[in-house]
DNA sequence: ACCGTAACACTACCCGTTAGTGTTTCGGAA
DNA sequence: TTCCGAAACACTAACGGGTAGTGTTACGGT
């Protein structure tokens, strides 16, 4: 029951890379709804079958590596200093993230996702999910100990951030502008709060 | 070319509520994913493409009568008394809302919402839309003139409470909690805004 | 009395997704 | 070294949501 770094890992990390290429590939090049699971399947010269044990949804195809957003959020949370003040760290790492998807390499992957009902419904999915798991790490934080209520309230408000400025003329003064609002809201919940 | 009130007009308004009942009937007694297009069809007795000439999709079946939702919060916002302030506003039409879906004889169909995923996203997308339609309204008004950021932030902030306020073990008390936090994010926008 | 149109039906199909059933291939224990 | 279990992979067949295309009725307005 050593660490399992054998050969197998690897195929199986390169089959689905190569099933993730070639779903980017034909997606960008042709549209996400004119491209069929069958067709990505032939290109990655695997079974249909095996594309969905590797992926659980022609969706997921898309946001491949979208476990991080949650990681991050999460732990700009629980790894914070003591007595670091929550609402800048998320307001940070918000804005990291926000920069990362506005970037112009990003651009035509959200381009594309912004073209299919979808892929949008997907991703507000996820988004909900995130709010979900951000407000377990909020409510759970003892030097924070909001009702749950507010805990789960600043989580939406934190993840409406990110979507929002994501869709901003300009991304960075949105992050600014909302979080400004969402440190107001936070107050409220407990006015001796730390600054 | 007068107002059309004809037989057909009345004929098709019974096929459609046929339909809808039949699919509601259908979905509380076995579950909306136990239930396929083709049964509820047949149940109305009807053909599976006049039920998808009604109804845009599956889900849309459940969700008949939800226009309301969006003109009553818009009309809250754009039908206000002069000089009346946007967040009570807002809360009040809210409040009503949430106590519309947490009444007992609500019940059983947000369950069966809240036990299907398919329906879940459906609703998602659903709320997004509010907010969108809702940001509108508030961005238009003169007497409030937001950025348009700040209208989009506050739409979606209400959006979420009504979502909050629905799931809360105390849905009075969470709308309540919420708004103070919304209050606050409006005032953080123009601190001379009319209380 | 007639024409245009909208509701409705039917067939056949596409697409995402899954179940069921093997077959290969590798890691680790005997 | 050998063999076993497990996991990756493949293939067929199907299911359920949804749509296109093609009529056919039935009604409202002229």
């Amino acid at each position: 029951m050593t660490v399992p770094t054998g050969r197998r890992e690897r195929k199986k990390a390169a089959t689905r890379q190569k099933i993730a290429d070639a779903a980017l590939g034909l997606f960008l090049e042709r549209g996400y709804d004119a491209v069929g699971i069958r067709e990505v399947a032939a290109e990655a010269d695997v079974a249909v079958t095996t594309l969905f044990s590797h992926f659980a949804s022609k969706e997921a195809l898309v946001f491949e590596q979208d476990e991080d957003f949650e990681q991050r959020l999460t732990c700009a949370v629980t790894g914070r200093a003591p007595n670091e003040p929550l609402i800048p760290a998320l307001r940070g790492e918000v804005q990291a993230l926000v920069r990362h998807c506005t970037a112009d390499s990003a651009a035509p992957v959200w381009r594309m996702i912004e073209a299919s009902p979808a892929l949008r419904k997907y991703e507000e999915s996820m988004r909900l999910r995130h709010a979900e798991t951000l407000a377990a790490a909020i409510t759970a934080d003892p030097a924070l100990s909001p009702t749950p209520t507010a805990g789960r309230t600043i989580a939406r408000f934190v993840i409406d951030a990110y979507s929002l400025a994501r869709e901003a003329a300009d991304p960075d003064a949105a992050v600014d502008e909302i979080f400004q609002m969402i440190e107001a809201a936070w107050q409220a919940t407990g006015p001796s709060r730390p600054a």
